[in-house]
DNA sequence: TAGATTGTTAATCGATTAACAATC
DNA sequence: TAGATTGTTAATCGATTAACAATC
């Protein structure tokens, strides 16, 4: 945490992941673990793993260890997976498709409430009860429905001017697929995944496997 | 860049970024820029955009700039895009499809050689010209072609099991969609792309949106 | 030459790790 | 009580930023 409290987003982005492992422990039907064990299955260390806990208040009971069901449901409500979230997805193209059929959000309350496209061979075409709508009818959807969360699955060439377009609805939170960096007033959060990045990356530590450490 | 000589992942991380940004310059026309300029385009700051070019080696002119398109292709170099890699897909889902469709690693030359699956609906189906081949035939394929990168697209229960099978026959870059973490062994390098772990960060920040800073 | 901008060293900042008192 | 493990402070490490000499 910085000065003024606010929290790192490398911390924001272990959360998920003691998340997914505190789940697989319940799985196994263990009840109680400790910043050592969950040193072993994530490969964050005992020590950072408790400092970042810390950051959000105590969770643990010194001498014995975390609650593992307890600490989850914790964590489960810092990242808000305790609430309930409304999706659109603009681009019903390779990647807007992926997402909608996608079922690994189950574990918060994650809905698609709206798909869009512009081609008018996919309009009106439904992908999990869910039917693809003209893209056009995007604003008129926005100023009826609440949405939290827009998913940026278009080309990169219209992208920006999408994002607006949402935003400009009030929407706060984008999801972006698109291989490009939107440019977003203060106040509105983008979560950018880029696979094209991602492959770069992984293509330069395959070349560089060996000359490695 | 460490005292081994080592560079480090945030600077792996930023190349693929200047690489589009020089892009967009050609596109543009433009010949010539600066690291003042590449600042305002990135975000990132002029002198972290110097320190991450001299890892590699001066690619500018000192009170000129850089060259847009050398430097472009040096970055192109040294992620290794200037070479070809052989792609195969396992699992024909969702995202393993919408992988298989992906146009946007046109970039380098990425060439997906082999897409499998156990479902025996999808087998003997081509996507892209591709045929999907019975994932039991997957150890017999990768003993006789040459693969650079396996992409794991399979449920996360059958994950490991998959990634252990590839790097058996010899596979060392594994790009990975399960929302599993793989246990591999020093040599194997693993690009993950947890989509569930990127929407809960953006959970987080859309819901502490109005107390940040 | 004067102005601009790199390459590179030094300073700062922030994140991770180590250490240990608190306490169950 | 003795052993274990947290919560938290201090130390270290590494990454980013600042500064400036080199030089085009």
């Amino acid at each position: 945490m910085d000065k003024n409290g606010k929290i790192s987003p490398a911390v924001i982005r272990r959360l998920p992941k003691y998340y997914r492992y505190l789940g697989e422990l319940i799985k196994l039907g263990i009840t109680k673990t400790s910043s050592r064990e969950l040193s072993e299955m994530t490969g964050f260390s005992a020590s950072q793993i408790r400092q970042d806990l810390n950051n959000f208040g105590g969770f643990g009971q010194q001498g014995f260890g975390y609650e593992v069901e307890h600490l989850r449901v914790e964590i489960a409500k810092i990242l808000g997976l305790d609430k309930k979230y409304k999706l659109i997805i603009i681009g019903a193209g390779n990647i807007g498709q992926a997402i909608a059929n996608y079922t690994g959000f189950y574990e918060a309350d994650y809905e698609i409430v709206g798909l869009f496209d512009k081609n008018p061979k996919m309009i009106g075409l439904s992908i999990r009860n869910s039917e693809i709508r003209d893209i056009d009818e995007l604003e008129g959807f926005l100023n009826k429905e609440h949405v939290d969360i827009a998913v940026i699955c278009t080309p990169k060439n219209v992208s920006q001017q999408i994002a607006e377009k949402v935003v400009s609805c009030g929407i706060k939170a984008i999801w972006n697929f698109a291989p490009k960096d939107l440019n977003m007033p203060e106040g509105v959060y983008v979560e950018n995944v880029h696979l094209n990045e991602s492959l770069f990356s992984l293509t330069y530590y395959y070349n560089n496997l060996n000359n490695k450490e």
